[in-house]
DNA sequence: CATCACGCTGTTTTT
DNA sequence: CAGCGTGATG
């Protein structure tokens, strides 16, 4: 415990004022860099050491992490109770409270939750069933169908609605689409599912039909407050209201030119009608900041003059520097690449480190030629958003045969475990499945099914498993551990990059061993998994680069940013400049990412090279920059070009050996090897032979990289 | 049920 | 271009 803070000399004035504020709806309009975390942690101590029981601090903020950060930082300034405030995101505080109450709405409480891709498995099944009568056109997409429907949850709209603006082509079946609907909503009330939209949907008609349980929130949580306010949609501006209804102490806190997630239904409005909900709510702003040099602030508040809809604040900040931010225009993809590499190297030199410096971009596949690059010139990176771990197939298949242990309805589940066996597909999994309701043999009499037997021996084992796994108080490791072993067989058969996916089953094993109960663990890893960077780190160093998506970078700061722009990063060209709306997104997402960066910062951006043209598909783009590093003013920014006759030997690539092809000539022939062989990689060092996929492709173990995926056309593999 | 050839379609960001 | 769904075949 530290001395009694000293917050008039520490904070500045608006800051002081919302984190001394006394009870009462408090909003709090905060620029990016103005100390938006450091007021939401001295509120948080300000309250604790006024003997508000931290228990009774509800602080929602958008991923664990952040509020991880913020209770850390609040927990140094004055109290270590203070990790102890209650947070998380909407979606998990929902979670907690259905998990208790979910009778009120017709649900069990051992219901599912149903990620992206189990939403699109249940309408891929919906949709042969709604397919059946004749149709003026092909059905969309599962993923389209489970887009269309989660758009219109989260922007309460009608389903036409969405459909006229986004995707008028199916207009001419709106209502099969709206039957369909129906049948989805049926469904997962019939098999005790509910998808992320459901969550925060229920969590208000619980608030909002029943007095008892918002009283009980209210009594729980007395003090709330909401982070990056303006990535909320209406229905969580609705949760607010109703949990503040009584006490009103709310305390929300955003940046509308931040707003970054309109496309799940985000509204950065919500702002605006605060003091409408709130009519008595204080206002405050926060404009200095702290974090960027002038010259960065002069850019970024440049760019955000562009926009018409915003809340006019100007920020600016008594760092100086005469460093102008630089675009980099690049010949192609490659070049970008080389680009980066070399400028990171040459900083190194200089004496700054790796940890100091971020690339961002728009979409996680924007980054797949630096991060070849950068694994040959071996420079260690963690790579956040995009791909997630627990999507992966293997993941999801294991976790299955626990789901249905928890919750026996779990149709999703039974459905994918039953047809990782031979001779058995989407028909006789629902007949299983549906005999096994009927005779209530659930989930350890599987193998009493009558039909057939020529999937006899692989039920009999199933049931053997699924007995094992309903042994009361099993810790949920050894469960982890007991599916693996089952699993194994499936998963090698399966998957040609099987020791890798082996790997991370073992992953799987050690992170449930940090729970007590089963059921706590999948809760955790549905809603609020651990960050999961694709590593290309050496194991256990500690500097190393970050590559982020701008999406996943928000509320972080570092040194130097690089950003890199590709040709407009969205399909198909005649699109790019119509859609205005999302154009003022766009300038909103290259305004969050320009303001994490402290003292430099570089947009890259290539020439060509990306995967369509003003014709269509297939060959390079040979435009000219992208929009919107054309859209920068020219006087705030300094303009750069660069292109390289690079051409790198002894090229290897990452698992994503994709662009192999893109790197140059083959190196030659390395057959020859066998598994167990020990080689020496130019950046790798020395490595183990794991096994072959196809004639070309070889995974080798290296000590300190871990598995990696070579391509033997590109590479020269000597044994040692 | 599994496999294969064919034709169609088209973005990305996250809970 | 490439991944996905479809429909025909083993």
């Amino acid at each position: 415990m530290s001395g009694k803070i000293r917050y008039e000399k520490i904070l500045n004035k608006a800051q002081l004022f919302a984190v001394t504020a006394l009870d009462g709806p408090i909003l709090v309009i905060a620029g990016a860099g103005s100390g938006k975390t450091r007021t939401l942690a001295y509120r948080v101590a300000w309250l604790v050491e006024r003997g508000v029981p931290p228990k009774e601090i509800l602080l929602l903020t958008f991923t664990r992490k952040a509020a991880k950060e913020m209770l850390d930082r609040a927990a140094r300034l004055t109290n270590r109770r203070c990790r102890e405030v209650s947070g998380g995101t909407f979606h998990s505080l929902a979670q907690r409270v259905l998990r208790e109450k979910a009778e009120r709405i017709g649900f069990s409480r051992s219901f599912t939750i149903m990620d992206r891709s189990d939403m699109e498995e249940a309408a891929r099944g919906l949709i042969s069933e709604v397919d059946g009568e004749r149709m003026p056109m092909r059905f969309p997409k599962s993923s389209t169908i489970s887009n269309i429907f989660s758009k219109a949850v989260n922007m309460e709209t009608h389903l036409s609605e969405v459909m006229e603006i986004e995707y008028p082509q199916f207009l001419p079946i709106l209502q099969h689409i709206e039957r369909m609907l129906q049948v989805y909503k049926e469904y997962k009330r019939r098999n005790n599912l509910m998808d992320y939209d459901d969550l925060i949907l229920f969590f208000r008609l619980l608030l909002k039909e029943n007095e008892d349980i918002r009283l009980l929130l209210a009594n729980r949580y007395r003090y709330i407050m909401v982070d990056e306010y303006q990535d909320t949609n209406t229905i969580q501006a609705d949760i607010i209201r109703y949990l503040g209804s009584s006490h009103k102490n709310v305390m929300v806190v955003g940046d509308d030119s931040q707003s970054i997630y309109s496309f799940r239904g985000a509204n950065f409005r919500n702002m605006f009608d605060f003091p409408v909900y709130f009519p008595e709510a204080k206002i405050i702003k926060l404009e200095e900041n702290y974090r960027s040099t002038q010259p960065i602030l002069t850019m970024t508040n440049a760019l955000m003059d562009q926009a018409s809809q915003k809340y006019t604040k100007c920020l600016f900040t008594r760092r100086s520097g005469s460093e102008v931010p630089l675009t980099i225009g690049t010949g192609t993809e490659r070049d970008q690449a080389v680009y980066v590499c070399r400028t990171i190297e040459a900083l190194l030199d200089e004496g700054r480190s790796l940890k100091d410096i971020a690339v961002l971009f728009r979409a996680a596949y924007h980054s797949f030629e630096l991060e070849l690059e950068l694994a040959r010139r071996a420079i260690p990176f963690a790579k956040y958003g995009g791909f997630k771990f627990m999507e992966s197939a293997h993941i999801k298949d294991l976790l299955a045969h626990l789901r249905v242990i928890i919750n026996k309805q779990d149709i999703l589940s039974w459905g994918r475990l039953l047809r990782l066996m031979k001779n058995i597909g989407p028909r006789k999994s629902q007949a299983i499945i549906d005999w096994m309701k009927k005779e209530d043999v659930l989930p350890a009499g599987v193998d009493k099914w009558p039909g057939g037997n020529k999937e006899k021996e692989g039920l009999v084992e199933l049931a053997k498993l699924m007995s094992a796994l309903s042994k009361a108080n099993l810790r949920p490791d050894k469960a982890v551990g007991l599916a693996a072993e089952y699993y194994t067989p499936f998963l090698r058969e399966r998957f040609d990059d099987f020791p890798r996916r082996q790997l991370e089953l073992e992953q799987l094993i050690s992170m449930a061993s940090r729970y007590r109960s089963l059921r706590a663990f999948l809760d955790d890893l549905s809603l609020e998994p651990p960050a999961s960077p694709v590593d290309v780190r050496p194991l256990g160093k500690e500097d190393y680069l970050t590559l982020s998506t701008i999406h996943s970078a928000k509320g972080l700061e570092w040194g130097i940013i690089f950003i890199i722009w590709l040709v407009d990063g969205r399909f198909p060209p005649e699109k790019s400049f119509l859609n205005t709306e999302s154009l003022e997104e766009e300038l909103r997402l290259l305004y969050v990412a320009a303001t994490r960066a402290k003292d430099k910062l570089i947009m890259v951006y290539p020439g060509q090279g990306a995967l369509y043209n003003s014709e269509g598909w297939g060959g390079n783009y040979r435009g000219g920059p992208s929009s919107f590093i054309r859209a920068l003013p020219q006087d705030v920014i300094e303009h750069r070009s660069f292109a390289s006759s690079y051409i790198s030997p002894g090229d290897t690539t990452l698992s994503s050996g994709l662009f192999a092809e893109s790197m140059g000539p083959p190196a030659g022939d390395s057959s020859g090897l066998k598994p167990g062989d020990r080689i020496n990689h130019p950046a790798f060092g020395m490595g183990v032979v794991a096994r072959f996929q196809g004639e070309d492709r070889v995974e080798v173990i290296f000590k300190d990289w871990g598995t990696k995926l070579l391509h033997l056309g590109y590479t020269s593999l000597e044994k040692v």
